[in-house]
DNA sequence: GTGAAAGCGCTAACAC
DNA sequence: GTGTTAGCGCTTTCAC
């Protein structure tokens, strides 16, 4: 069997016209018992399943939800899996969508991405990381973990804020005094709220924030790792880093494994997301869990309304955080 | 900005004609450079992006690369990375596509997926365990981890002989005798021949295989439950337990924690895959690993080839897997 | 009960 | 240099 059947010659085969055939598929009245069967037969010999693209282009409706990312990534990845979670049983169809990770080169991927499905591909969106405020775009659209400002797109994020207090006053509670960060990409609220975080957690043991301990890994592995050698080479290097995500810290293990610096030995290390491959690393990571399947599933849940035409109360969704203490994290050393 | 933005209202704003605003936005020669000017001027004001089926429908190239799987599993997931990581720079887009895990109600669900979008949405395509042999389509095609059965598909494949016979030979070295088994989906060439190198295992250990220690967990979690509750409740149960995947392992696990059997005190498990949740288990698997991003890197290399025409001599390849040893295998306790 | 024809958003001949 | 037209595969009036 070659290429793939169309319609028409299906229609031809059975010796029809094409709209019959479209109204034997759809299960539309006006077409006689006979007609149907003959018509399956052929369907069914030939293989023939309606193209998702011609249909989309007719139709108004798609039964199809999208998920947009920048880029397959552990993070976006794991909200993937939530979002299919919540697909399985509702009738929708998902496709996943994304054009390789070229984000530097395009700030705002988001409004290109949904322009090119949005209408005519998928009925609604759910768009991981965007990168801009201002996604104009008036179709049934969720963001996980969106960018700052004030958005007046429905959102679903976990709680930032509170995750890295956590996370930092885990590394307090071990004794540390000098505690670096790895922050991630300076226009994603995430990473300012996890960056706040750091600093109360900080003042609030009573302690000033050393702006020199903190250094831009912008979510960026590459990047990431020069900024944990920029603070493990230090003079006077920290103690421990809290990183902002953890492909930040995992670049950061690294990095001390290169410069024979033990971790948890001479520097403790947390992360933030809990993506499956932390607890992979050497020494598995200590890190600030968050539920990267149940935001996708969440977000999943409110397009669906949103797509339903309901009105939804309250479009901002906040998940709780929890530590996972792991083997990346251990006691200062009481200096000799 | 409401809706989407289509190439019929840019032509309509700028007062040119729609066929020369698709030439400017396809660099095609014909257009002044005034022209040219303003209609660029009109298309970043509006926004307007070209929609992508409709694209797709009209012209053959698509430039995107479909990756078709049943359900967003870790498995398929951590493939789809590898896809992602292959694609990088090649200019290629991905659609990653799934009716939404409704296999058990559609075997034959890749014939259904590839029909409704080769040829018109993607240029090729990479399918994930597809259940059938036959996939009867001559487009650019790499099967992973494909059916049973000679197939006329391009493959890729980690060596599951060779696996399943690493996962029992060190259940063997542990001094495990009683050996069980939860097997695969039978239609499966993978969980095959996981099978069938656990019997090569046990026979070139000097043994006999005993078929009440074979279960059938067919890689769904809860068929895997089941087959585990039958092993562990047998009146001489089995000491270790082999799983055709993480999957059924992780199932093991469970099932064996609510028996109150303790892992790997009264029974050693090991799964197979290593996905990234197998770490993450208490007590962590113990598992056979295959280089599934890899898998998806191979099969990537290979449509890119494929679509670009070129001839290729290998079409199925093997890529070699490896023992994980974790905490949920352990020496067999002397008989008291 | 069935088919002809229009049109979804776009591109590519081909006129003008 | 620009617009008109046909058509990608499909669905949907609307005649017959």
């Amino acid at each position: 069997m070659s290429g793939r059947v169309t319609m028409h010659q299906v229609a031809a085969e059975a010796g029809v016209s094409v709209s019959t055939v479209s109204k034997v598929i759809n299960g539309r009245y006006g077409v006689s018992p006979e007609t149907f069967e003959h018509v399956t037969g052929v369907i069914n010999r030939l293989g023939y399943e309606a193209s998702l693209v011609a249909r989309s282009l007719r139709n108004r409706r798609t039964n199809v939800i999208g998920v947009l990312v920048a880029d397959f990534e552990p993070f976006s990845t794991e909200v993937l899996k939530g979002v299919a979670d919540a697909i399985r049983d509702t009738g929708y169809e998902l496709v996943a969508y994304s054009a390789g990770g070229r984000i530097d080169e395009h700030v705002g991927w988001e409004r290109r991405y949904l322009s090119r499905v949005m209408g005519t591909l998928v009925d609604g969106a759910v768009i991981v990381t965007p990168t801009v405020t201002d996604v104009q775009y008036d179709g049934p659209i969720v963001a996980v973990d969106p960018h700052t400002g004030r958005s007046s797109l429905p959102t679903v994020a976990a709680d930032n804020l509170q995750g890295a207090r956590l996370g930092v006053d885990h590394l307090l509670a071990l004794g540390h005094r000098r505690i670096g960060m790895v922050t991630g990409r300076p226009d994603l609220v995430s990473a300012q709220l996890r960056e706040q975080g750091y600093r109360d957690a900080i003042h609030a043991a009573g302690l000033r924030v050393d702006e020199d301990l903190l250094a831009l890994g912008a979510f960026d592995p590459e990047q990431a790792r020069e900024a944990a050698r920029a603070l493990l080479t230090l003079p006077d290097p920290p103690t421990a880093i809290f990183a902002a995500n953890d492909i930040s810290a995992l670049a950061t293990l690294d990095v001390a494994a290169e410069l024979g610096i033990d971790v948890p030995g001479r520097v403790s290390v947390v992360g933030f997301d809990n993506i499956p491959e932390s607890a992979l690393s050497e020494p598995a990571l200590t890190t600030v869990q968050q539920p990267m399947r149940q935001l996708g599933r969440e977000a999943t849940a409110m397009l669906v309304r949103l797509i339903a035409g309901e009105e939804i109360a309250d479009t901002h969704i906040t998940l709780d955080t929890t530590l996972v203490e792991r083997r990346s994290t251990a006691p200062t050393e009481v200096p000799t």
